[in-house]
RNA sequence: GGCGCUAUCGUCUAACGGUUAGGACGGAGCCCUCUCAAGGCUUAAAUACGGGUUCGAUUCCCGUUAGCGCUACCA
């Protein structure tokens, strides 16, 4: 049985590169029919926030990928203490009474790594246990092994056989002076709890995994299998980092575009990973069925955006592949919701509204276009743009408007075909161009120069509104 | 400094050791057309550098360079 966990840290927003490792995760595990876990690493009580832990939820959500199980590692410091506990009774870690180090990192390793606090091993079992009785704050460290020619390995899903020499790995704490779990401690003793089997992450882990190798160890575990993920980077090659680059790199930052989720789940899917056979539109149970750790990237993707732009252009267009072709079904509703938030109320049944989001989405980007170039199509009020105005500025346009509306008032029935046939014996009578009455037409009926074949928009917009609207040009 | 990872068009990427190095976004141009999109077609644009191995290297090996990551009582 395939486990595999998303273990963000609540100290910011959910920003792409975690996106992205949750999305692969989940494709992982449910192309195997295995479990997704959702587990917040809060050990760092300091740096976490509430408001962090409600804008992962938000992402999450938006995205629209479930999962089976849920955890916060600061319910589960027991567990934690009692990892450490059965590592120190191993004698496989140590106290190390040093005060923290502050400020400047002025350890002496400019020469090499640093491995430990001098002398810290070397005090007796006997001086520590006192010490520690006595209140003497202390960290726990791991004991790393320090025989000659000693390595730790792991193979990898993405990156192939990993190794190192223990002896360029530091003794890293697994409790703090505070009696907290640190990170790696907190993370594999849960990793073991919840029976995690594959630990999909980015590859800034990797060095850690030497680490954690070495705690699974000490707990007697068998080693989940290892994937490491490719980094997501800026434009200037930098980690993404939401201090660095701000909104551009958040979730929600799309979502607020306008962005479907399919779209942009599609959009991160491509960085670092591609199906290899040229498709790059995809569905999510496409890009699920396609999805294997072997065809992941070993070379970090750059997200492209700008000061003035934090959206990829790439994106951009695959937001608007998947809002042309998405189910209308399935974007009707988010249509409706965008249009809500923008306050236009709209008066349309189901069906019609479907029609006329299937009309126009097309020539749409963003859901943002429904409310500001489609407005017109659900509220009675609507700006002209300039290019609009132009149009019923062209000779006659307004009259040949007005005209056309006394018309329409006039037939029986209010269809595509019949508006058609009216408007082109306006033409023939006015001896004018079709093509001035249908833009002007469309200018009246939408304010928008551009937009869906004039006699569609006539049956969208409706016969009542389409009769007021050229009537008052 | 140490350790590790990486290197194909501007960007995302494809290429059993043999291809005119392919696709996509973005750019330029054309076609279509009642407008604008869409769609179709065309075009510019890449194997970081240097050595090997091989009949043949984008591909395998070594080195250089560059970038990134880790090197916390953060995750």
């Amino acid at each position: 049985m395939v486990r595999v966990r998303f273990a963000p840290s609540p100290t910011g927003y959910l920003h792409i590169g975690s996106a992205r490792t949750f999305v692969f995760n989940w494709f992982f595990a449910r192309s195997n029919g295995g479990a997704v876990i959702l587990r917040l690493d809060d050990t760092d009580i300091e740096r976490n926030t509430e408001v962090s832990v409600q804008s992962i939820f938000d992402g999450l959500k938006w995205l629209g990928l479930s999962w089976d199980e849920y955890y916060r590692q600061s319910d589960r410091s027991a567990l934690h203490q009692a990892a450490a506990d059965a590592i120190f009774a191993k004698g496989m870690a140590y106290r190390d009474f040093t005060p923290a180090h502050q400020g400047e990192d002025n350890r002496p390793h400019e020469s090499g790594p640093w491995l430990q606090n001098p002398g810290a091993r070397e005090v007796s079992p006997e001086e520590s246990d006192r010490r520690a009785a006595a209140g003497e704050p202390f960290v726990l460290r791991f004991k790393v092994p320090r025989g000659s020619g000693r390595k730790v390995a792991f193979p990898d899903r993405v990156y192939g056989p990993q190794e190192k020499d223990a002896g360029d790995i530091e003794d890293f704490a697994l409790l703090r002076s505070n009696g907290a779990a640190t990170y790696h401690l907190a993370s594999c003793a849960d990793d073991v709890d919840l029976k995690i089997t594959h630990i999909i992450r980015g590859q800034d882990h990797i060095s850690n995994t030497f680490k954690h190798v070495l705690i699974f160890e000490a707990l007697g575990h068998p080693l989940p299998e290892f994937a490491h993920l490719p980094l997501l980077v800026a434009p200037d090659q930098a980690k993404l980092s939401k201090r660095r680059h701000g909104p551009a790199v958040s979730v929600t930052t799309y979502r607020d575009a306008g962005f479907v989720a399919p779209a942009y789940i599609n959009f991160i899917s491509l960085l670092g990973w591609s199906p290899k056979d040229n498709r790059e539109q995809m569905t999510v149970p496409e890009l699920q069925e396609a999805f294997t750790l072997d065809n992941v990237n070993r070379a970090s993707a750059t997200v492209n955006f700008t000061d003035e732009d934090p959206i990829d252009p790439k994106a951009l267009w695959l937001n608007s592949q998947h809002l042309r072709t998405m189910p209308v079904d399935m974007l009707a509703p988010e249509v409706r919701n965008a249009l809500d938030r923008a306050g236009i109320a709209v008066e349309h049944g189901d069906a019609s509204f479907a029609a006329v989001v299937d009309l126009i989405r097309a020539r749409y980007q963003t859901l943002h276009d429904f409310e500001s170039k489609g407005r017109a199509y659900f509220a009675a009020d609507f700006p002209m743009t300039p290019e609009a105005e132009a149009r019923l500025d062209a000779p006659g346009a307004r009259e040949l408007c007005r005209e056309l509306s006394q018309r329409l008032a006039a037939v029986s029935t209010f269809t595509e075909e019949s508006v058609e046939q009216a408007l082109r014996q306006l033409a023939t009578d006015r001896a004018v161009k079709a093509g001035v009455i249908i833009n002007a037409s469309r200018a009246a009926l939408t304010g928008q120069a551009v937009g869906p074949g004039a006699f569609a928009i006539f049956t969208a917009v409706g016969r009542e509104r389409a009769i007021e609207r050229l009537a008052r040009v």
